[in-house]
DNA sequence: GTTGTTGTATTAATTCAATAATACAAGGTG
DNA sequence: CACCTTGTATTATTGAATTAATACAACAAC
């Protein structure tokens, strides 16, 4: 499992282990039914408490990313079920709105950020699918 | 000055100022060139240290949204000045690649996010004209 | 100059999130 | 059963962010 903890950067450990798991699983690197290395053996790796590793876990799990079998380990779930539908139209809003109160405050109009947004997500597609582009 | 002050909802005390001016800037209750209360006069409005005003100010001051007269107070900028666009370009684009990655690993299309987006747009908007609509 | 108002600076107390230490519980396998 | 591996729970430590106590500095009005 390649994960890397930066312990200076002022993101907690738990977050960065959620955070790549995320990306892992994201990128196909981990599917669905894949294991995840156990608890112990992930904080032995990165030289951090159990505690630590297993909170991260745990937030997995309620983002349904993950789900956890009691002594048997925790796995990659089959994703498509990992929230209902509704609930994650739910935390969107929540992002949209504060994105929406930030671009005003700032001054742009909804057609700036809208352009924004199209020309982000096809400079993140490619650097993406194609390898190392610049980013910037 | 109508500010409304949780104490016990997590949001720093100092941030709540800052998001409420910020705010009553943004709906034109406060214009350029009006005076904010001065520091002591808001905290002990608020039952709160003069300190923690002062950080909400200073906060302020440096997004540009108000300025300091050494001695004769705070006053709302001509806006315009904020930041430079380049600037706000910058932040912005911060923002929207974050909700990028969390739409996309959410399972979003860009194009369900743009249509969210938009409604979201005129929902507030309406929301803003019109007087209090339910917040929440 | 004195006084009263404004914002500023320094330092201390407090609170809370993050991490760790440690012990517990459940289930599979010989 | 005995044992090993899995995740869980409880409690303590630590460190950073928030807030407060208190004293300082500048300027305007009298």
């Amino acid at each position: 499992m390649q994960i890397r903890i930066n312990a200076h950067d002022g993101v907690p450990i738990y977050l960065q282990v959620v955070q790549q798991i995320r990306y892992l699983v994201a990128a196909g690197r981990l599917e669905p039914g894949d294991e995840l290395p156990p608890i112990r053996g992930l904080a032995e790796q990165l030289t951090v408490n159990p505690n630590t590793i297993a909170r991260a876990y745990r937030e997995l799990e309620v983002a349904g990313i993950v789900e956890k079998r009691r002594t048997a380990g925790t796995y990659v779930t089959d994703q498509g079920s990992p929230l209902a539908r509704r609930e994650r139209t739910k935390i969107l809003t929540e992002r949209i709105d504060q994105l929406l109160a930030e671009s005003t405050q700032m001054g742009f109009e909804l057609d700036e950020v809208i352009r924004l947004l199209q020309q982000r997500h096809t400079v993140i597609a490619r650097s993406q699918s194609g390898e190392n582009t610049h980013e910037q």
